[in-house]
Order: structure tokens, then sequence, then C-alpha cells
DNA sequence: TATGAATGAGGCTTCATTCAT
DNA sequence: AATGAATGAAGCCTCATTCAT
């Protein structure tokens, strides 16, 4: 789907509560891709304009300044992973009663992992000016990597009291999932790296990886 | 170390065969720890050629243009990986003779992640600028990533006859130690997370992952 | 006073005739501010809507150009100096039946003083543009000098009659007041230079500097 | 005289310490002349380029902002009151023997009036901008009157000890005597009022005014 | 009447590159 | 080889003004 559509989806939902009209998603979504493509800086306002089909001095009415367009990502992106009417938002997962953790653990990367591939691109563009920006690293920290990680460790303590895993800080086996998650994402999306054999695919491994660590024998 | 040193240090090797006056060095110096800082497109020649000590037109009588600057580096990260010069060479490792194929996987991996951390600025600059200079990719793989592959599947072969893997293609095997290392690098340099539990460090459950996928059980 | 109050002061006022909503007000009196402060081209009228409180095209409605604002404070300004409803109002000394030309002088000098001193914004503004602006040269001589001038000139005429003061042209007297008021300004407003020494303030000073000039011996 | 012609005057003359290329005196005098004409926010820098016969970047080359060219000005100004190779340099009468301070005075006034009359531009564009930038004002102070006021205060406390000026502030006096030279500066050349009657200038008059207050009748 | 979205022209400034010295 | 003056193109952003609502 065209990240433009992607945003009028998100707009358009009643599980968010965005004012946005169609000029300014073209302004966004148009930076975006051109971002993804050329990277920030690499990109001039006038070439957004032109592919948004707007004026210059329009994208500076919305947003005041070209960083303020890139800034602006995060907080899409966090609705796009929670939001509970989009696909592969990880809200739900959470809530499933699951038997085994490693079952739990099995969805969760399989989820973030369908999630990267289809956002692939604003994904992109946020890792790609990550280094560059720390305001955007606080940005991304705050709305996406914070409230993700305090679900996590929450399912971890349960699991835990159940006696499914060893008693070590839940925060490391959260970071080994992200770790995981953004391992597949740049093997794949930015090196552009694939594999696969005998069958099964990485996650099964990876799950099991985890679990030689972390898991309880019962 | 310095970037300056690390130069210095490739041109007076015996095993490398380069010629470049201090004022060369300089430049090219100052131009990566700023690309890796602020981004190749962010990075303003005169900017390079303060940091250098140069005047602002000696840099274009060595490189001709900008993006040369940035094409200029795969060879020498190449000669840093490979020339013997250089600890943390990779090809000392594939001449040694190994027992188990587990033991050369761990070596490798170790070696590897010691490999990008010394390197950190050279590799971080290739990889920022990978997804947007189509050559760059092209010189990368052709100095870098197309000999070490050559190598490692010449080796695997190897242990393939000893009956140690299974008979999958060396091309997945040897892709997957790529994105585990590239992965390592990523995690841990780019998005600076670290994890670690049990004594243990990531690499001891990595090499155990990988062989769960193609270790025969002798 | 603040500027909105004095021109609330006079659209209200029974010897003024003008038709101006709050809002206006409020644009012309916001514009006049900026205006002194940071000059007239560099001033934006959207910078003018936000202080004044009204969207940015409302300006528009009121006034045709941003140089229409600029064009509009000569009449108000002479209506400030002449209508009888304000103190400071110059016509009243002319109307005083004075024995002595020294004392009418004397008069009409502090009284500009004080004027100046209290529509010092609006008249900072006039004068900080005045060598930029042909147009606003124009419509002040026509709407404040002029009539200033003639009811001057009409004075010294009486008081040559009178015997008071020698024949010289008219025009040079008044220009000589004009000359010291406008120095006046200047220097205190401008320039912020501030003297005045052995009790008597420069008025007596410069009445007597130009009565020594124009004074006829009795 | 052209303001680029002063320049280079100012420029080849032994006693000032100038080091400007053609080009660079093209766009200081450039700058000036237009900038005296509109102001300084009006003036734009591709404007002064095309006047200076420059491209717009040579502009930036030598001075780092637009602001830069204004701030410029003090320093030559002040060269070209106080440096001994110019007509109307302050330096010389102040060096000069006065057997009456009425004399002497005399002089400064007719001296200052000359030189603001042959530098009108420079000080013209100066005192336009004046009120708009503290950093400016601060320039002027510092380069231009307070070494002017030193040099006076010295000169008066002499005339003090001889008996001809009564025992006031001499800040007093300077003030003074720097407020006719801008009355004048300002009433002629930014108000264009002229004036003159019964053969003698206006510096007599004002210098009768000054001694009036200022004088010890021997 | 009042608004603020929309915009093209133009403003200041940066930049990679050239070239005379 | 080394420099830094010179520059036009382009970059980001501001602005006065228009217009549909």
């Amino acid at each position: 789907m065209s990240v433009k559509n992607l945003f009028k989806e998100l707009r358009d939902s009643d599980d968010t509560d965005i004012n946005m009209t169609d000029k300014q998603i073209s302004i966004i979504s148009a930076a975006i891709e051109i971002f993804a493509e050329k990277g920030y800086s690499a990109t001039s306002t006038s070439e957004i304009a032109k592919k948004a089909g707007v004026g210059e001095g329009t994208i500076f009415h919305h947003y005041k300044t070209k960083k303020d367009l890139l800034f602006a990502i995060p907080k899409y992106l966090s609705m796009l992973s929670f939001s509970k009417a989009f696909p592969n938002n990880i809200s739900e997962i959470f809530e499933k009663p699951y038997e085994r953790f490693e079952d739990l653990l099995r969805d969760v990367i399989q989820n973030r992992k369908k999630f990267v591939t289809e956002n692939v691109i604003l994904i992109k563009v946020l890792f790609q000016e990550f280094p560059f920006h720390p305001e955007l690293r606080t940005k991304i920290s705050q709305s996406i990597l914070a409230p993700a990680m305090e679900k996590i460790i929450k399912v971890i303590d349960k699991y835990k009291e159940k006696g499914q895993i060893i008693d070590i800080p839940s925060n490391s086996i959260a970071n080994l999932m992200f770790s995981s998650t953004f391992g597949y994402f740049f093997t794949h999306n930015i090196l552009m790296i694939e594999f696969k054999w005998d069958g099964k695919d990485e996650t099964d491994y990876l799950v099991q990886y985890i679990m030689n660590g972390i898991g309880k024998s019962s």
C-alpha cells in the first residue's frame, strides 16, 4: 500500500485522532518516500513539493521546518504499531492468553517481522536518520520503544510468576527481542540479505535460541 | 586509534601498496570522521578542509569530486580486513586448522565483532550511505563481501566433506553468518542496544543457534 | 498611554470623525508598535496579525496593502496635533493673545517638545521611514507640516507688524522653529542623548538663541 | 566623491591599515549606497551583488552575513574621522593652539558640519539603522563617539583651567556639541530643511548660544 | 466580516567546484 | 602541489497577498 493511502487510513480510522487535510497527507507522504529513497539531507523541499503536488510554501505552512517533517514520523509509526484499527498491531497479542511463553514469543517475533515488512518505508527513514538526530532518538524512544518495552516487561513478569522463565532481568529478555527484530529488519531491508533453509524460517531457530537462554526446563 | 593514524599505519605497512602524502591522509580521515558524525550529504567540503587543515581547493586536487571521497573508503576497509599486517584480519583464521566447525564458527564471529568494533567509524560511514549509492553497494560487494564470501564458502565446503555440516547450500550458511555479524553491528553501534545475561555473551548462544540449524549430530 | 488606547480616544472624541472598529484599531496599533521597534521593512504582516489578535487575512480587509498601514499614520498624527480634544494640541496656543513674541515662542517650543514626547512612537515610525517613501513625505507635508507652517507664518506676520521681529522671511523663522523641535526629537529619542545644566533647560537657551537672530531690541 | 573612491583612498592612504581587494571595496560601497537609498532591510543581497558587479556568492565569501556589511561601516567612518590623511579629520583641530575657547568651538562645529556633509551617505546609513541594531549602537559608541568624547573633554578641561569656561561637567558641554552636530545633520540631511538669514550662518548663533550657557565673562 | 490555507516570488545563505596565482 | 577567491545553482525559508469558506 502506498504511504499516502496508509496515512489516509490512519486519519480515517476511528481509533486514531488525526486531523489532516488531503494536502497535508500528500506532503508528509511525499516527504517520507523521498527521504527513504535518497536520505533526509539529500532531499530538497522543492522536490517534496513537486511530488506532493503543492506549492513549496505550502509545506512550510504546515511544518515550520524541513526537520519537522522528519520529526512528525514517529508519532504516526507509533499509531500504526499500537492502534487496533491496523493489522499487525501488537496490542492484540499481549491480550491473548498464551499457555506457554514460547508461543507468545514466537508470535511477537513474527508479528514484528510482519510489521516492519509492511511499514518498511517509515522505519527505513527513521533508522537511517537515527544516528544524526538526537531529538529523533528521543522521540522514537518515547513514542515507540518505551511503551513497547513496558508492555513486554509486564508480560515477561507474568510468565516468570508462572515459572516458565528463569529469574534474570526482564530488561535483558526484552532487549534481545528488540535486537532480533531490528537485526532482521536491517539484514533484510537495508543490507537486503535473504536466507532460509530446511523448511523452517529463522524465527523458529531464534525462538529456540532465546529459550535456550531463558527457558526453565519444566 | 584515530582514523588518521589508522591510515598512516595502512600506508606504512609492508603488506599494502598505498601511496598517500600526509595531506591526503588528513583529507580522507577528516572526511570519514565528519561523514560518520553528520552523514555524507550533510557534510560540506569546506568543513572537511578545515578539519584536515588544508585549503578548500586542495581536496579537489586529490579527489575529483566529493563522492570520490566516499567511494575511496571500501578499498581501505578491505585492506584493513584482509591485510595480514593488521590485528583482526580474517585471513589468518581461515588458514588455521580447526578440528570442529563449531570452533571455527565461534572464532569467525568473535573476530568479526572485534573487527567492526575497532573499525566502527569506517563501517558506520559505509553502511549509512549504503542505501543511497548503488555504486557504493557494488564497490563494497566487490572489494569486501565477495572475497569474504568466497573464502567462507570454501571453508564450509571443507567441513561438509568432513561430515560436520548438513548438506544445504553453503550460501545460506554464509549468509547467516553475515547476517549475525551485521545484526550485531547495527544493534550495538547504530541502535546502541546492549544486552548480556547469565555470564555468557551472545556469541555462545549465536553459535549454538546456528549449529542447531546446520550441525550434524555425530 | 498605549497606542491602542490613544486610537480609541481619537475615535471616541467628538472633535474627530473616525469610524474604526476595535479590530481595525488593534491592527493599526499593533502595526505602529512593531514598525517603531523593528522598522517598517523588517516587520511582517503575520507578526502584526498575531500581535493584533486577528487572522492574517483580516489585515487586508481593512488595508489593501502593507504600505497602507504606514500611510494611514500621518492622518492620525495630524489629528492628535490639531484636534482640540487632545492635550498639547497646538491650536490653542495660536489663539492665545501673547504680549511678546518671545513668550509665544517659548510656549510653542515647549508644547511641541511635550507633543513629541507623548506621541513618540508615531513620530518615530514616520520619521524613520521618511527617507524611503516619497509618498510618505508628501503626506506628512500636506497633513502636518504645511498646516502648521501656515499657522506659524500667520502668527509671525502678526508680530512683525507689532514690530517685535526684524524683517526677514517668515519662512526662515518657521524653519528654525521646526529644526529645533526635530533636533530635540532626534537627539533625545533617536540618539537618546540628554543634557542640562545650571538649572535651566535647553528651551530657555534655545529661545534666547532664536531671539538673538530675529528679535528687535525695542 | 563616490563611496567607492572614498574607500579606495582610505585603503591606499598611508595612515590606515586596510587590506581590501577592489572587489571587496565594490561590495561594501554598493551596499552602503543602496542601504542609504532604501534602508538596510529593504535592500537585497542580490541587488548589492548586481551593483557591485560580482556574483552573489562573492559577497558571502567576504562578509559572513548581510548584517556584517552594515556592522563593518563604523570602523571605516571612524578612520575617515580621525585619520590625518583626510580633510576634515578632527584630530588636527585638537592640536591647534587656540587663544579663546570660543574660536575652538566654532572650528569644531564647522569641521563636524563639513564632515557630515561630505560623508553624508555613510552617516545616513548608520543613523537610519541606529534604532534597530543594539550592536550597531555599541560599535558606533566605541569606535566613534567614545574616542571623540574623550578628546573633547580633555580640551574643555584645558580651557576650564584657563578660566574661560564655568565649572560645569565637561560632559554636558560635550553632549551639547554632539547634539548640535547631529541636530544639524538630521534637519539638513534627513528632513532636508535649510535656513539661513542676515548673512550669518547658524554656526555663529549656535556658538553664541553655547557660550551664553558656559562662558565666563572675563 | 473574518479567517487561515495556499502560494510564487524572492530573501539570505551554503555549497561543490573552478581557476589564477 | 596548494591555495583561497570567485561563483551560479540550489537550498531552506519568509512574505505579502489572494481566495474559498
